[in-house]
DNA sequence: ATACGCCCCTGGTGGC
DNA sequence: TGCCACCAGGGGCGTA
């Protein structure tokens, strides 16, 4: 599921919540995720203040007292499922809280909020890091840059396009190129750019990067204004659903008209093809 | 160094 | 209704 916009506002219902509180309690339920948890992980948490949070890339940290950083990366199908502190004397119906499949941890804080990290796949993992050291985390080190940071411009993207002989849609799905980018939001990407998918990256060095770079932004950034897309299983921590797949312009709409061809007859709708063993949408006319 | 399959895992959907 | 093939927002790893 998540991409960059999704971590992000996954991250930000996070510290809505827990910036400044205190974990009551910490309930590792599996261990067995995308790598093996560290051990004693839930003690690590068990009784630390949340200090803020930060993302990098498809990471969400989670800076704690005490010098740890919580290092959850959500994967394919990975979730957060929050309920607000319990009403006092509040009675459920049959009391006992529904059991959630594959919540693989449970946060409470002092106030009764209860977080859930829930992942049917186990794509997902959680690690800590010393807060001082993260980005030498192994997950981390390799991530090029955050593309909504002002590091990432043309002359970045260019240089580390640079004799690349793989088509541009794998480069960008490449995280050591520019972190946060996936599936979604490459192939919308590209498609405001108008450069093929499976054109070479580095043949986008230069005037294309140019185009490429206000592409990127403007996609993640509006995309963060909706809240996301919603697609199966993606819901903001809150359960509300992010909106930003009723603004996808190729993805997932395979023989439709794309925006830019008004029904002329040079228009064959948008295309599906299969790169490196993922789908790709795009305009064949308009993206060259 | 780069590039391409393969694999990890569960669940939903559509065809027969 | 049942079974099965295929697909899914990620990404590390082994191999060529």
């Amino acid at each position: 599921m998540p991409e960059l916009p999704e971590v992000e506002t996954v991250m930000r219902g996070l510290a809505g919540r827990l910036e400044g509180r205190v974990i009551r309690s910490a309930d590792l339920r599996r261990a067995d995720l995308r790598w093996p948890v560290p051990a004693g992980f839930a003690v690590r948490l068990t009784g630390a203040r949340v200090e803020n949070f930060r993302r990098r890339g498809k990471y969400i940290l989670m800076r704690l007292s005490g010098g740890d950083s919580v290092v959850l990366h959500l994967g394919m199908s990975g979730r957060i499922n929050m309920i607000p502190a319990p009403v006092a004397n509040a009675v459920g119906l049959g009391g006992a809280p529904l059991p959630v499949l594959h919540e693989h941890l449970v946060l409470v804080s002092e106030e009764g909020v209860r977080i859930g990290f829930v992942d049917p796949r186990r794509f997902g993992s959680l690690d800590l890091v010393p807060t001082e050291n993260e980005d030498t985390h192994r997950l981390l080190a390799g991530l090029g840059p955050e593309p909504l940071e002002a590091e990432f411009d043309a002359k970045h993207l260019s240089a580390a396009l640079a004799g690349r002989r793989t088509p541009i849609k794998a480069a960008l799905l490449d995280q050591g190129i520019v972190a946060g980018l996936g599936n979604i939001y490459v192939c919308e990407a590209l498609f405001r750019a108008g450069i093929s998918p499976r054109r070479l990256a580095a043949s986008v060095a230069g005037a294309r990067a140019e185009r490429l770079v206000p592409a990127i932004r403007q996609t993640l950034t509006e995309a963060i204004a909706a809240g996301g897309s919603s697609l199966r299983d993606y819901v903001q921590p809150s359960g509300e659903l992010g909106y930003f797949q009723h603004a996808w312009k190729v993805y997932g709409r395979p023989g439709e008209a794309c925006e830019r061809c008004p029904g002329g007859a040079a228009c064959q709708g948008i295309d599906r093809i299969v790169q490196s063993g993922r789908s790709t949408f795009f305009c064949a006319r308009t993206q060259r």
